[in-house]
DNA sequence: AGTGGTCGCTAAACTGATTTAGCAGAGCAT
DNA sequence: ATGCTCTGCTAAATCAGTTTAGCGACCACT
């Protein structure tokens, strides 16, 4: 990889100069005084050579390797995980630095042996990402240097970026209420643990607060509110199962998120009822199956992308130590109408 | 980050010994004659300092950075990108290597200068991914070093690895034949520029050949063929429409991926017919909505983290240069029934 | 006694950059 | 002629490892 690359001391040697004088140019250092024919000699020289620093030369002794070390608990698992990464990505580039991606899978021996990994390559800052947003405390081996939370908190005060969960319910309750939608509103998707472990989930908690706030100040309380062990299809579906069984109906449901939504579709489906006509549905992430539901799911969208983004800037642009908050956008989609009737 | 960590030369210092022996020592060289006792001594002092070698200064010499880069077109599209890179992570991990992650956005400044940066960085190789499975031609920069192609071919003979989708589409065909499908069987994603063009997919016609091969020997031949521009669920349910509208219903439908699976769902729910009851339906991709239909829709999966897997291994551990094939298992799930009366 | 070999270890070179300290020569004033 | 400053540049140290070449002590053999 990358043999007999010209190295400093070529471009030196062609251009007439000291390799002092070289790194000089290139490196455009003020306060040198080096002849305008100096630096012409040298641009041409290493042009010509088709000079790269070698960067871990450089780093050896300046100790910058504009490398980012990205520690993720889990990289697969989502799709969301990608976005946050190309967010990164994408920031990182912009100020010429690359990602260095290692993965925990929530194991302490492979966290372990990740930041040893990326310390002893001298990463220039850490970004230690969870998938899911939740509080956690951060291995003290890579205090050390700058690190940034993405999509987690800290005990620690460390500076961090996740998504406006609270801001997204009080975003949907306004979109049902607005529409006129009142005492026929449900919810599914309540979870205890989720809600009462911020080690499990901050996601949650957020989210209900947001939406009971918003509907308190409104005067309205919620219909029905569906406990979910997990926040999957088959959930969403078992869910909104009971709720039809009932003798009232909802006018509207609100889903904690996009795959419990996708249940609850199914189970209108077999209903025989259609969505927005007979029941508004609203929900949490749009995720991609959100826009290809039919009709289309209206959702608070997690800005990951942005938030890989934020999360860079922060590390190397520094910035504000309390929790970055990155806003949900509201998609307004064919899944909402006025109540019926 | 990690300032004030022990160096080789403080071990050795500690241990007694020159910085030699103590290279020697912790490289685990053999046919050096240092004592047992000097062996202990580097270790205890190594043991008790924290030493972790500096590989900056290490690969400065050795011209090693246990470090690959992983370049792809893009990463954040599809839900797959993350299995991808899981599996090299994974991999690499085990190989004591670390995965420097750049992006291109198949542009071509981006390209030039994802390349650049990694091969500044010195890494051991270059995995070069595509999101899609297709042929490409890879820059001449990186030819210089070791190159795996992942999901992706090259003309150049390169070594790569691809899904078998051929495998799958026998698969697929397979299975319904043996469930006693013969005349009543349509597929839906039947598209020219994917299949003539290797540049844009791989995937189409080698699915398409499979599924035709196995159809052929069993002189069985296609009820109908729909084509798609776009394999996303809403061509998959205008197909769908489209077949249902005609005098002859089919009794078994080969969508050519799971979102057209999807959106072929969605009409045959409209249409109030049942799967597998009245159709079954069979797809590729194993995308997570394959599992979360109802009923759970039966796929070929594409084996994503095992394909990441494999790059890693053949560029690390070297190997057959003739396209790696991997093997697409087939997930039979509740969609799938003997064709109705 | 001289020679050769093995043993156990080290000094110094080397990798490719940055950075510190400082030198030679010109110009100017004393 | 001397001292001083300024200009334009360079030698050498430095970063933290690996690697080459070889040194001194000890032993065995002739």
């Amino acid at each position: 990889m990358g043999r007999n690359r010209a190295t400093l001391a070529d471009v030196a040697q062609r251009a007439g100069l000291s390799k002092t004088a070289a790194s000089m140019v290139l490196n455009g250092r003020e306060g040198t005084r080096l002849s305008a024919e100096a630096h012409q000699r040298v641009f041409a020289a290493a042009e010509e050579l088709g000079y790269r620093p070698n960067l871990a030369a450089r780093s050896l002794r300046t100790r910058k390797t504009a490398t980012i070390a990205f520690v993720s608990d889990i990289v697969a698992t989502t799709r969301f995980a990608g976005d946050l990464i190309r967010g990164a990505l994408d920031a990182a580039r912009e100020r010429d630095h690359v990602l260095l991606i290692t993965e925990t899978q929530g194991d302490a021996t492979f966290e372990q042996y990740a930041i040893e990994a990326v310390l002893d390559r001298q990463v220039d800052g850490v970004i230690y990402a969870a998938m899911a947003t939740r509080r956690l405390t951060v291995p003290a081996a890579i205090l050390g240097g700058p690190v940034v939370l993405l999509n987690a908190t800290s005990p620690d005060g460390l500076p961090s970026v996740v998504p406006d969960d609270e801001g997204a319910g009080r975003s949907v309750a306004t979109a049902l209420l607005e529409l006129g939608h009142r005492d026929a509103i449900a919810l599914i998707g309540r979870n205890r643990l989720k809600e009462d472990d911020p080690e499990v989930s901050l996601a949650a908690r957020a989210r209900l607060q947001g939406i009971r706030q918003t509907l308190d100040e409104a005067e309205v309380s919620l219909l029905a509110e569906c406990f979910c062990t997990e926040w999957l299809p088959e959930h969403g579906y078992a869910a909104m199962r009971g709720l039809l069984s009932k003798p009232k109906r909802p006018s509207a449901i609100i889903c904690m998120n996009d795959r419990l939504a996708f249940g609850a579709y199914q189970a209108l489906g077999e209903a025989g009822l259609t969505v927005p006509e007979d029941i508004s549905v609203i929900s949490f992430d749009d995720d991609p199956i959100a826009a290809w539901l039919r009709p289309s799911l209206a959702t608070t969208a997690l800005p990951h992308e942005q938030m890989g983004r934020r999360a860079v800037e922060l590390l190397l642009d520094g910035g504000a130590t309390e929790p970055s908050l990155v806003p949900m956008p509201l998609r307004r989609r064919r899944s909402l109408a006025p109540p019926a009737g």
